[in-house]
DNA sequence: GAGTAACCGAGACGGTACGTCCCGTCTTAAA
DNA sequence: TTTAAGACGGGACGTACCGTCTCGGTTACTC
C-alpha cells in the first residue's frame, strides 16, 4: 500500500484539521478573547496535549486556522485595463473580508497581531506579502504598457492602494463598499498616470 | 469657596489618575496581553473594586489610560501651503506614534479595538474623529484657495491620507519615516490638484 | 426640654430594634453562615456604621438579637409535685426550642459559641445561668419537701437534666418529643429519690 | 502485583493527606472561623482546585480532617463491672476531648455542625453512632448479667450518659473532670439498677 | 505476531487571574 | 451629632484556563 510521505499519517492530519475547525467555530461563536484552548480541545474531542503538540499558543493556533481557511486566492485578471482589473480584484477582496466568516476572523487575527510580533510576522509572510507581490506584478504590467508613470514607486502604490481599505476595516470600521473602493482607485490612478 | 463641580472629589480624581498611570506603566513593562487588573491594583495601591467601579473591563481601562496620555494635539498649521502644512503635521504624528511610550500603547489599543467594538467606537470618537475633522478643515481651506480640485471628496482624502500610514503601522509594521510620508503626500496631492 | 435619660432617644432605640429584627429575619432566611452585616444594614435601611456603633461583630449582634427574642421566661410552677412541675416546664422549653423561629436561631447561636468564647460566655450568663438558677431553686424546694435525697448535688442534677435534651438538640439532632423528655425525667428522678 | 483498588493512586492519596494535615494545623493556629481554603492550599503547597475537587466546602474539609485524626477508638473494656468499665472508658474520652489537639478541633466541628446539616449528619454517622453502638453493646452485656434493669431503654441510657458530658463541653464549657464524670455515672446507675 | 514505541483521550496538577462579596474604616451631605 | 449612603484597601471566595504532567488504552511499525 502506498503511503503519503509528507504527512505523518492521515489520522494526524485529520486531527489537525478537526482542531482548526473547532477553533474557528468557537472563535466565531464567542470571539477571540474568550476563545480558550480548553474549549477547543473539548469541542474537537481531543486532549489538550494534542493541541499543544502542534501549536505553541492560542494565537498561533488561531492564526494557522484563519489562514487555512484558504480563501480563493485573490488573483488579478489581466484584461489590459489596469483600473478594471484592480477593480475586479478589490471587489472580490472586499466581499471576502467584509463578511462572515472570514471578515470577523481576519479582523481578530490582525488585532492579535498588534499584541504579538510573531503573529504579525506570520500574517505578513503568509498573507500580506503574497498579495503585495500579486499587486506589484499587475502594476508592473500596467507600467510596461504605459498606463502608469515610469517613475512611480510601486511599493508605495501598494501602501496607497491597500491602506485606505484597511483603514476603513480596522480604524473607522465603516462598511467597505465596492463604490468606495472604486473612488479610491480612481483618485489613486489619477496621481499615478504618466504626465501627458 | 469655589469647588470643582464635575469631579466628585479630589480624592476620587486622584485615584483615577493613579490607576491610569499604573496601567500604562505595567502595559509598557509586560504588554497588554499580560496586563492584569490584579497587578494594576497592586501597583496603584488600590483595591480591585476601586478599578471595577470606574471601568467595566481591562480594555476600557486601557483605552481610557492611553487616550488620557493627551498627546500634544496634532494641529495643522496654516501657512498657505497645504503640502507643507500636511507634512509638518504628519511628521509630528509619526514621531508620536512611532516611538515609546505612545507608539506601543496605541498599537495595543488598536489591536484590542479589533476584539471589542466598544473600544473601537471609543477610539474613533475620542481620537480618530477629531483628527479627521482637523484634516478636513485644513483641506477645505486649501480647496477654497484653489490648491485642491473642487470636486474632490475630502472624506475620501482623509482615508487616502491616513490609510497608508496606518497600513504601515498595523499591517506591515515597517518603521514609518518622514520621507515615506512625504512621498505618500506627494503622490496623493498629485491626484487631488485641480485639472489645469 | 426634658429628655429621657436612660434611653438616649426613642429614635436610637427604634433603630436598634429594627436592626435586630433585620438580623433575625435574614438569619432565618439564609442561615447564620451567610448572614452579613452588609445585608443586615441594607435590610434595615441603615448605614453599616450604625450597626458597628452598637455591636462589635456579627456574632455579638446575632447573639443579642436572638436573646432579645425574649422567650416567655421558662418558669417552673410549684404545685408540690416536682416531677409534674419539671415536666410542665420542659414541655414549654421543648416547644420553644424545637420549632422556628427560636429553634434554628438558638442552634446557630450555640454553634457560634463554639467558635467564639465571648459568645459562649454571654449565652451562659444571659440564658443558661438564669435557667440553671430557676431549676436549682425548684429542686431545692423539692428537697426541702423530701422528694429528693438530701445529699444529691443539685448542680449535678442540672447537668443531668439539661444534658440529655441538649444532646438530642445539638448532637444527634433528632426531634425532641414530650414523651422523650418524660422518660428522661422519670429515669433521672429514679436515681435522685431518697433511699427508703 | 496486587493494587489497592479503592484509591485512585498513591499520589492522590498523598495530597489528600497533606491537605488534611495543613487544614488541621491552620485550624489549631487561627481557629475555624479564620481558616481559609486559600491558606490551606498555600500551606499544603497545592492548588485551590485540588481542594475543591475533594471537598465541597470548608466545613466538609474540616470535618474530614478532624475525623481522620482517628483517635484511639474509645472501646469499653469488659471486666464484668459495668460501672468500672464505663468509668475507664469515659476517662479516656474526657482526656481526648478535653485537651488539644482533639478538644478544640472537635468543639469547632460540633459548632459548625449547627450551621450545616450535612456536617451534623456526617459527624453522627462517622463518630457518634459508632460510639453509641459500643456503649449499647456494653450496657446490654451488663443487663444480661443483671446489673441493669431489664426494662431500661438503653438508647435513653446513652442520651443520659453522653448528654451531661456534652452539656459541659458545649454549653457551660466548664472543664470536665474525671471526678465529675464519676458522679454522673454513679447517679445514672442509681436510677438504672434493677428494683430489688 | 509479538514487542515497542509513539500518540492519543482524559484529566489531575500548581498556579494566576478573574469578577464578586464582604470585611471594618472612613468620608460626605443632609437632617 | 447622628445618620444613610457608600467609597475605600484588603482578603477570600469559587471558577476558568493556563501549560505541564501522568495515566491507561489504542495504533502502526519493527524485528
Amino acid at each position: 500500500m502506498v503511503r503519503d510521505m509528507t504527512d505523518r499519517s492521515p489520522a494526524r492530519a485529520d486531527r489537525t484539521e478537526v482542531i482548526r475547525q473547532a477553533a474557528l467555530d468557537l472563535a466565531l461563536e464567542v470571539g477571540f478573547n474568550r476563545l480558550s484552548i480548553e474549549a477547543v480541545a473539548a469541542r474537537a474531542g481531543v486532549g489538550k496535549h494534542t493541541i499543544y503538540r502542534r501549536w505553541p499558543s492560542k494565537g498561533a493556533l488561531f492564526m494557522d486556522a484563519v489562514l487555512s481557511v484558504n480563501p480563493p486566492a485573490l488573483e488579478y485578471p489581466d484584461t489590459g485595463d489596469v483600473e478594471a482589473d484592480l477593480r475586479t480584484q478589490v471587489h472580490a477582496a472586499i466581499d471576502l473580508v467584509g463578511r462572515p466568516p472570514f471578515g470577523p476572523l481576519y479582523r481578530a487575527l490582525l488585532g492579535e497581531a498588534q499584541h504579538d510580533p510573531a503573529i504579525a510576522a506570520a500574517v505578513n509572510e503568509r498573507f500580506i506579502a503574497p498579495q503585495t507581490q500579486r499587486t506589484i506584478a499587475r502594476l508592473e504590467a500596467a507600467r510596461d504598457q504605459g498606463q502608469i508613470a515610469e517613475e512611480f514607486d510601486l511599493e508605495l502604490a501598494v501602501d496607497m492602494w491597500s491602506g485606505p481599505l484597511y483603514y476603513r476595516f480596522l480604524i473607522t470600521q465603516e462598511p467597505i463598499t465596492h463604490e468606495h473602493a472604486d473612488r479610491v482607485l480612481a483618485a489613486l490612478l489619477a496621481g499615478m498616470r504618466p504626465r501627458s
